[in-house]
DNA sequence: TGAATTTACACAACCGATTGCGTTGCTTTT
DNA sequence: AAAAGCAACGCAATCGGTTGTGTAAATTCA
């Protein structure tokens, strides 16, 4: 058994020339003779040669990977945008290195060092709900490290992300359901230090302002998405004066509970009471009770778009990514009904 | 602004003393007196030194990352399994190197060249569909990379393997029908190709011999996993002679499915027909029609459980693994009513 | 006090590949 | 025929640590 692992040392001692021949000749170089570069390739497919890619990396000073770090891999949503990002790696020969933060901010902070340390190329991120300190990130301009992030994106200056248009998604869930005919539209909506809730908000007046409607604020609530907060404020809702016909759910899992609460107070669904939602889950299409319809957030696309903006990061030197031009896309949700 | 990226040379050259002296001080290394120890260790944090980790794996000839290759993120189990996985592999400071097979054994190949390119530690498998030779895994032996497989285990010797017992799964799922009153239970079953397939039929075979039944072969059928296959198999099962008043569906997505079926030719579900089901899904909770029992796989523990073995292989020695001893660790399911 | 031991550190090789530069020997030019 | 050019390859440094061995000074022992 060739037990041994091959090393270019040990083919330029069988052919009796020198490493930097040998490794010259396996790299096509102009100034290696043919004779010599055919008998080197031969042998090292022989020996079944192949690099050390960890003397590599150091040497070049280049990983080939790619740190990812999120909230929670078996939310859908997330493993869903991480398939996009690893399809995208591997088919530009980049590797993903993973790590959930399971939102806590301090897990976040220790994986982006141990990130950092494994000499990432590059990282992409969507933060913690509770990171509200953002040096972590920061600190990593200092090792030319690029950070894109998406769908949870910091509240930083300077920085590139992915994001789907909230506010567009959720105007076009309001007039949708006008269109139906709802009149009095309500909606249940995550924690206000998002930037995803924010938007929400935005897009639901900016629907109000174009059909020259009146802003009723009771007809929004904030949940901390906890079952109890859902079913909490989903009552609220439902024994409001201007009792809403319709309620659009922070999302998917938001309108399981919500659905489940309207049910209890003895209301039809999808006769007294209608919903939308934005589609985190791939299977609500099975579910009892679907939305009317869903915004699509395309988590795949996201991944996959994060992951293209990383490669075009890491093809440019320094000096290009320091013209501090940062890439803001943002993704048009799609109402699916 | 230090910009510089801080080396033990250059902590070395500011306090006047060698590089080795330096990184056996960071060491505690006993050999180094407290005077210059200290004096390292203060300078060290001043100047923000951090030893860069490509240089150590190079030299140490170990990564402290494990590959794991997977065939889909999206799917719910396998997206909680290497949750498990990168979890514990956090809290042993190793980290996660993730790929996804997208069931193609081809793919799955290459995954496993560069994993090994990298140089990972150790490798955890769920093998794809039609992978049917194994070669690129017996490589993996010769450089002494332990693979440890779960789920979906390969057909070969002297692995080591976490999986759940399907068969007793099934059996329980049985048993817990037929005191329900249930006389004639059928069985929509995955490829017979997978082993969890033949675990499945065994475990209902083990159930009627116990019971002292007989066995009619028509009311167990296999279908390929797609929607169409599904309606069939069902459809086909609801007419049989010895039409079955309950049905065990081969997990969830399958459950989603079949229950469509049924209510197509009419049926009035947990009346006319009831099903039992493999809990794939977390939400299947929530879905209209939730079986009347499920077999929970445990799929995070699964993933934890082969990072355990993992770390457990990793920290013997060659000679320490060479005893052909080989973990082969079965999980008990549970049925959750 | 001289010898033996210990303390505290420096030197240098090494991990495996890459690369700038230098050195042969041969061919071409004028 | 001497100068210049070029093809083909070797030497040695380098990346940033780790570690075996060598060695001076300080300490202990007899």
């Amino acid at each position: 058994m060739d037990n041994k692992i091959i090393t270019i040392k040990e083919i330029a001692s069988r052919l009796n020339i020198s490493p930097s021949t040998v490794s010259r000749a396996l790299h096509d170089h102009k100034s290696i003779g043919l004779r010599t570069r055919t008998n080197v390739q031969k042998l090292a497919k022989e020996l079944n040669y192949e690099p050390n890619q960890t003397a590599i990396f150091f040497q070049q000073k280049k990983t080939f990977t790619i740190g990812v770090i999120l909230p929670e891999l078996s939310e859908a949503f997330f493993s869903s945008a991480i398939s996009g990002i690893e399809d995208c790696a591997s088919k530009n020969k980049y590797t993903v290195l993973m790590g959930q933060s399971h939102d806590d901010a301090e897990r976040e902070k220790q994986l982006v060092e141990t990130m950092k340390s494994h000499r990432v190329d590059g990282l992409i991120v969507s933060i913690a709900k509770n990171t509200t300190t953002y040096e972590h990130f920061e600190a990593l301009s200092k090792y030319d490290i690029p950070v894109v992030f998406f769908d949870r994106i910091p509240n930083m200056a300077n920085i590139h992300y992915v994001a789907c248009n909230m506010a567009s998604g959720t105007t076009q869930a309001f007039n949708f359901l006008r269109k139906l005919g709802h009149k009095s539209i309500g909606m249940i909506n995550g924690p206000m230090n998002l930037l995803a809730s924010k938007e929400r908000v935005e897009g639901y007046r900016n629907a109000l302002t174009k059909a020259r409607l009146k802003y009723d604020p009771s007809l929004i609530m904030s949940c901390d998405l906890s079952t109890e907060s859902i079913y909490r404020v989903t009552e609220k809702l439902l024994s409001l004066k201007n009792k809403p016909t319709a309620i659009i759910a922070f999302n998917d899992y938001v309108l399981l509970d919500a659905v489940q609460a309207a049910k209890n107070l003895k209301l039809k669904i999808n006769k007294d009471i209608s919903f939308v939602s934005y589609a985190n889950l791939p299977i609500s299409n099975y579910s009892a009770y679907p939305p009317l319809a869903s915004v699509e957030q395309f988590s795949y696309q996201q991944g996959q778009k994060s992951m293209e903006i990383m490669l075009d990061l890491l093809s440019k030197n320094k000096k290009e990514n320091e013209n501090h031009t940062f890439y803001k896309i943002i993704l048009e949700p799609q109402l699916v009904i």
